[in-house]
DNA sequence: CCTAATCTTCATTAAAAATTGAACCTCGGC
DNA sequence: GCCGAGGTTCAATTTTTAATGAAGATTAGG
């Protein structure tokens, strides 16, 4: 409908042509989209991490961008996070503009400060709010059967917080 | 729009006016909630759970239509997974058409087989994704340092399979 | 300091997931 | 067998969550 005269709308300064996935590229982002999905974490971010993880070189903005058909938008969102998670490296060679993203060394660290992040905070919030249903249970006259039960339930999350907080230490300073 | 002289569509036979959820219940909900939520289940399953649990006698499937205010449809989807999950037990008093239902007495073997539903199928669905990556990414030409990488991700993720199998052993039929 | 390339933000849009409710089973009592 | 209370199913709808992309911020180089 709209005159093919117009301007193509380019964004960026002309790229190559970049190489759609390749099959064992795509099986491993499948693989990892299935255990963001488990982690709670989006699929955009998934598929660039899997991008750079199967990647022999770092890779740079628009390369992510072209091979994974992502906007802009998703793409940084995307290395934000994945950066804020401690999971990529940025490789800056002088006299580049460019940031180039590798993923960093040990997966495992990686999974530990996501599992921090997405877990951690809402078990950690409900310590206050037990105590508050407990004592506005109490306050209501709740059968002691039922307080007895959510002082359970109280107990076990505070274990739960201090065991999580011994099996994923906070990060060292980097 | 409608004439108001149409019958009212009451799908149910009168029932009594069930009360709105008292303060502690709600914080209550809320916990249970974001559990929910770290765990990947609905918010209508943990509510349906939480009132349970703070209930001091079990609850039957128009109690907790009315005092939840959710849909048939829900509470009906809602006790199956509890069900299916081993979290409720339904109470038959003889004489009774009604089911009524309480939560189970062992909260940890709930979450258990919650855990093993939703967490380990993603894991073990990996195991062949993985050595087909490995395979055609050889077949490909990948480097070696990409190949190695996959393959710690598929030792990494063996042993993660062995060891819910490990801490996650299947339920004792009931 | 300007400029242009690069990246970020965030209101809008699209996609996915949960909820609803009416039609449809099922089963116990008569 | 039939009736109806009790529950289930599932297509349609609503709600929630993620992705998009244009406008705006940032920064290195000149």
């Amino acid at each position: 409908m709209k005159p093919p005269s117009e301007k193509p709308q380019e964004k960026r300064k002309d790229r190559p042509a970049y190489l759609p996935l390749s099959p064992h590229e795509v099986e491993l982002t499948q693989f990892f989209v299935r255990m963001a999905a488990i982690l709670g974490v989006q699929r955009s971010v998934a598929e660039i991490y899997s991008l750079l993880y199967a990647s022999p070189k770092p890779l740079d903005f628009d390369h992510i961008q072209g091979r994974l058909e992502m906007s802009q938008g998703s793409v940084s969102q995307g290395l934000k996070f994945l950066r804020d998670h401690g999971m990529i490296l940025s490789i800056k060679e002088k006299g580049t503009k460019r940031e180039r993203w590798e993923p960093t060394p040990s997966l495992a660290a990686s999974l530990v400060n996501i599992i921090r992040s997405q877990v951690l905070p809402g078990l950690e919030k409900s310590k206050p709010t037990l105590q508050n249903v407990i004592n506005s249970a109490t306050a209501q006259g709740a059968t002691p059967e039922v307080i007895e039960r959510i002082a359970r339930l109280q107990r076990w999350n505070s274990r739960a917080v201090e065991l999580s907080a011994l099996l994923l230490p906070p990060p060292a300073n980097e």
